[in-house]
RNA sequence: GCCGAUGUAGCUCAGCUGGCUAGAGCAGCUGAUUUGUAAUCAGCAGGUCGUGGGUUCGAGUCCCUCCAUCGGCUCCA
C-alpha cells in the first residue's frame, strides 16, 4: 500500500506489489497529473510522472530509471529555454536524457559557450524551475508543426518532416515550446538543483560530414543534497582514473618525444603485464592452445588479401617502402593474417583440428589524435590474441569453450559488473562487410546460440560487427561509467576464404575451416587501465607486483629483515625490504600510499622471537605472528582469489 | 580529424588587470638522528614558464602557429 499525497493535502492509498523506493504503479491519468509526492510507511518518496496520451500511466519515483529519464528530459527542456534566453537566435536540435543527466544539441551560430558562462545558464534554469511551470503536451498537425518551425529552425523542420501526421506532439511550459514525444515530470518546480557539466562539439546526426553543433551537458536533481553527493562521487571517480593511478604507482608513462598514444611501461607495470600474460598462458595451455610468434611488420599484400588494407588502410601507419628493392611493408595492425599464414604452413586433416594459435601480439594502428585516451585507446598495443581454426561441427563447442575462458579470466580479476554484447552486422549497410550473407547468418547464429547456451545476459547491437564477422563482446565500465570493450570472441567465415585455408575431411575432400578470433583481455593496455579503475590499484593479491614490504625498525635489524625476505621468497611471495634510515611511520605511510597489501614491521622483539608484526593495507595492525604463519596466510589468500582453469 | 578547455621544477600547485634576479609543499641530494604502526630535523640543489614566432620599452601573463593532455563528437579491425 502506498499513500499518495495530493497537492490539496488529501491522501490517496494505492495498491502496489513492489517495494516502495523503486515502485512503478499504474494509476489513472487524472490523479497522476496532480501527484507531486508520495509517501510509504511515512517516508516521502519523490515522484515524477511521464505524461502519456493513452489514459493509463505510470507513476515513477525519482529513483526509477524511467523516472530519472522523465526528470532529466524535462530538465533538457528547461536548459533549452535558458539557452534561448541567453543566446539569441539559437536553433535547437534534440535534447535527450542520458544515463546520468541530459544534454541539448544546439546551433549557436557564431556564439560560443565557455565554462565561465555555465553559472549564468544554471541561474537562468533555476529561475525557470522556480516558476513551477506545468509541462503540457498537445497534439499538432504536421502542417501546423512545419509552419511553426519554417524559416527559423531547419533542424526541427527536418525532424517534423520525418514524422507522420497525427504522431506529432509539442510540449509547452512557461513561454517555451518544443517538438517532443513526451515523458515529463508534472512541472519545472520539481527541479531544485542544476549543474552544467560541459560543452562539446557533436556532429549533426552523428555524421562527421555534417555541421558540428554545440552539445551542452547538464545534470539536475530534486534536492541540492543529491547534486552535492553526485559531484562528490565524480571527484571520487577521478581518484580512480587509471592515468592518475598509473603515474602514482609507477606503472606506465607517456613521452611527447616518443609520440602520442605510445605507452612506455615502467618496471612495475611491465611486471604486472608479465603476471597477467603468464596467468592467461597457463589457462590457454590447459585449453589446448599453442603459442606462435609473428613479426611486427608484414608485406602490404598480406593485408590486401585479408581485406584490412581496403578497410583500414587510412587508419594504419602508412606503408614502409624499402630503399633499394621495390617492396612495401606495413606495421602490423592485427595478427589474424599472420596466423592464417601460419595455418597455411602445413596441410591439415580434420583429425588435426581444431588448431588454436595464440600470441601476445603487439599491433599498431593510426588512431585519430582526438580518439586517444590514456591506456584505453592507444596507437601501439598488445593483444592477447588467438585464432582457432575448426570444422563446422566443432564451432559451437569451441566457441563455448572460449566463453568459459573469458569468464574465467574476468572472474579471476574480480570483474563482476560486465555486460555481454552480441555485435551483429547492420543489414542496411551491406557495403561495410565482406563475405556471403549465408555465412554471415551462420556466424551470427553460432554466437547467439552460444550466448543462450552459456546463459549470458546479453544485449544485441546491430552494426557493431567487425567487417569480416560478428562478435561477442565483453563490456566493462570505467570509473566514470564509460563503457569499454575488453574481451571479444568473433566468428569468421571470410578470412579462411580469402586466404584459401583448407583441411582434408574424412571424405578425402578439401574443406574450408572456420576461424574464431578471440582475446579475453582485449588488449593488455586497456585491460590494465580498466582493472586499475575497478580496483583503485588494489589488485588481487596474486597479481600485485609487490605483495609484501618488510619494514625494518632500524639498520640494526637489517640482517633479520633479509632472513624474512628469503623465507618469503622460498614460498614464492614477492617482497621487498625497506631498510632506509627513515622512521617507521614514514615507511608505513609510503607503503600504504603504494598500496602494498602487507607490511611486516621487524624490530628487536620480532628478531628475537622469529616473528613479524603484520599490518594490512587499508586495515591496520593485525598483530604479531610467526613468519611461517604469515606465509601460510598469504598462500591461502592467494588461493582464494585465483582458481585453476 | 572536429568542437571546447588546459600546459609553470620529477610530482601537486601559487603567480591579480604585462613591470625588477619566477614561488611553495612533496620527491631528490648532504648532514644530524637509529626510530614501534600514515610524513624526524637542518641545509643544499632543481625551472630557456610545452614549442616556434609576433605585439611591447618590457611577456609566465596579450596575439598567432605547432605539439601534447583533458571533456565530448566521429572512429574503433
Amino acid at each position: 500500500m502506498i499513500a499518495i499525497t495530493l497537492p490539496d493535502g488529501s491522501v490517496k492509498n494505492m495498491e502496489t506489489g513492489v517495494s516502495a523506493m523503486d515502485v512503478a504503479l499504474s494509476i489513472s491519468e487524472g490523479l497522476a497529473r496532480n501527484v507531486i509526492s508520495a509517501s510509504y510507511n511515512g517516508e516521502t518518496v519523490e515522484v515524477s510522472t511521464p505524461l502519456t496520451t493513452n489514459g493509463s500511466l505510470i507513476l515513477y519515483t525519482w529513483r526509477d530509471d524511467a523516472g530519472k529519464k522523465a526528470f532529466w528530459h524535462s530538465s533538457a527542456h528547461i536548459l533549452a529555454q535558458a539557452l534561448e534566453a541567453i543566446y539569441p537566435g539559437v536553433k535547437l536540435w534534440v535534447g535527450p536524457a542520458i544515463d546520468r543527466g541530459f544534454y541539448y544539441d544546439v546551433d549557436l551560430g557564431d556564439q560560443v559557450i565557455s565554462e565561465k558562462d555555465f553559472k549564468a545558464i544554471e541561474n537562468k534554469m533555476l529561475e525557470i524551475a522556480r516558476g513551477k511551470h506545468d509541462f503540457k503536451m498537445r497534439s499538432v498537425s504536421k502542417a501546423d508543426a512545419l509552419a511553426y518551425y519554417q524559416g527559423n529552425n531547419e533542424y526541427k523542420v527536418e525532424l517534423v518532416e520525418g514524422l507522420e501526421d497525427g504522431d506529432i506532439t509539442f510540449c509547452d511550459h512557461d513561454t517555451f515550446t518544443d517538438l517532443c514525444r513526451g515523458g515529463h515530470i508534472p512541472n519545472t518546480g520539481i527541479v531544485k538543483a542544476v549543474k552544467i557539466l560541459s560543452v562539446a562539439g557533436a556532429y549533426h546526426k552523428g555524421d562527421e560530414n555534417n555541421k558540428q553543433l554545440t552539445r551542452v551537458y547538464g545534470i539536475t536533481f530534486p534536492k541540492q543534497k543529491e547534486l552535492t553527493a553526485y559531484l562528490a562521487l565524480l571527484e571520487e571517480a577521478k581518484k580512480r582514473d587509471h592515468r592518475k593511478l598509473g603515474k602514482e604507482l609507477g606503472l606506465f608513462t607517456f613521452s611527447q618525444k616518443v609520440g602520442q598514444g605510445l605507452p612506455l611501461w615502467l618496471p612495475k607495470g611491465a611486471a604486472l603485464r608479465e603476471r597477467l600474460e603468464n596467468f592467461l598462458k597457463k589457462a590457454q595451455k590447459k585449453a589446448g592452445y599453442e603459442l606462435v610468434a609473428s613479426p611486427h611488420i608484414g608485406q602490404k599484400e598480406l593485408y590486401v588479401t585479408s581485406g584490412h588494407f581496403a578497410k583500414y588502410g587510412e587508419d594504419s601507419f602508412q606503408t614502409i617502402k624499402t630503399p633499394k628493392e621495390d617492396e612495401e611493408f606495413m606495421l602490423k595492425p592485427m595478427n589474424c593474417p599472420h596466423h592464417c599464414e601460419i595455418y597455411k604452413s602445413s596441410p591439415w586433416s580434420y583429425k588435426d583440428l581444431p588448431k588454436r594459435f595464440a600470441e601476445f601480439g603487439t599491433v599498431y594502428r593510426y588512431e585519430q589524435s582526438g580518439e586517444l585516451h590514456g591506456l584505453t585507446r592507444v596507437r601501439g598495443f598488445t593483444q592477447d590474441d588467438a585464432h582457432l581454426f575448426c570444422t563446422p561441427d566443432q564451432l559451437d563447442e569451441e566457441f563455448k569453450n572460449v566463453i568459459d575462458l573469458v569468464l574465467y579470466v574476468f572472474g579471476s580479476l574480480g570483474f563482476e559488473n560486465f555486460t555481454t554484447q552480441v555485435s551483429l552486422r547492420d543489414p542496411d549497410n551491406p557495403d561495410k562487410y565482406i563475405g556471403s550473407l549465408e555465412n554471415w547468418e551462420k556466424a551470427e547464429q553460432a554466437i547467439v546460440n552460444a550466448a543462450i547456451d552459456k546463459n549470458l545476459d546479453y544485449v544485441i547491437e546491430t552494426g557493431e560487427a567487425a567487417f569480416y564477422g560478428p562478435k561477442l563482446d565483453f563490456m566493462v565500465n570505467d570509473a566514470l561509467g564509460r563503457q569499454w570493450q575488453l574481451g571479444t570472441i568473433q566468428v569468421d567465415y571470410n578470412l579462411p576464404e580469402r586466404f584459401e585455408l583448407t583441411y582434408k575431411g574424412s571424405d578425402n575432400e578439401l574443406h574450408r575451416p572456420i576461424m574464431i578470433h578471440r582475446a579475453p583481455f582485449g588488449s593488455m593496455e586497456r585491460f590494465i587501465a580498466i582493472l586499475l579503475e575497478h580496483t583503485g590499484g588494489n589488485f588481487p593479491l596474486w597479481l600485485m607486483p609487490e605483495q609484501v614490504s618488510i619494514l625494518s625498525l632500524s639498520e640494526k635489524y637489517e640482517k633479520y629483515s633479509e632472513k624474512v625476505l628469503t623465507l618469503l621468497e622460498n614460498d614464492e611471495i614477492r617482497a621487498l625490504v625497506d631498510h632506509r634510515n627513515e622512521t617507521i611511520g614514514r615507511k608505513i605511510r609510503e607503503a600504504e600510499m603504494n598500496k602494498i597489501p602487507y607490511m611486516l614491521i621487524v624490530g628487536e622483539q620480532e628478531s628475537k622471537d622469529g616473528t613479524v608484526s603484520v599490518r594490512k593495507h587499508g586495515e591496520g595492525d593485525l598483530g604479531t605472528m610467526k613468519i611461517e604463519e604469515f606465509a601460510q596466510m598469504m598462500q591461502e589468500e592467494i588461493k582464494k582469489t585465483i582458481k585453476e582453469f
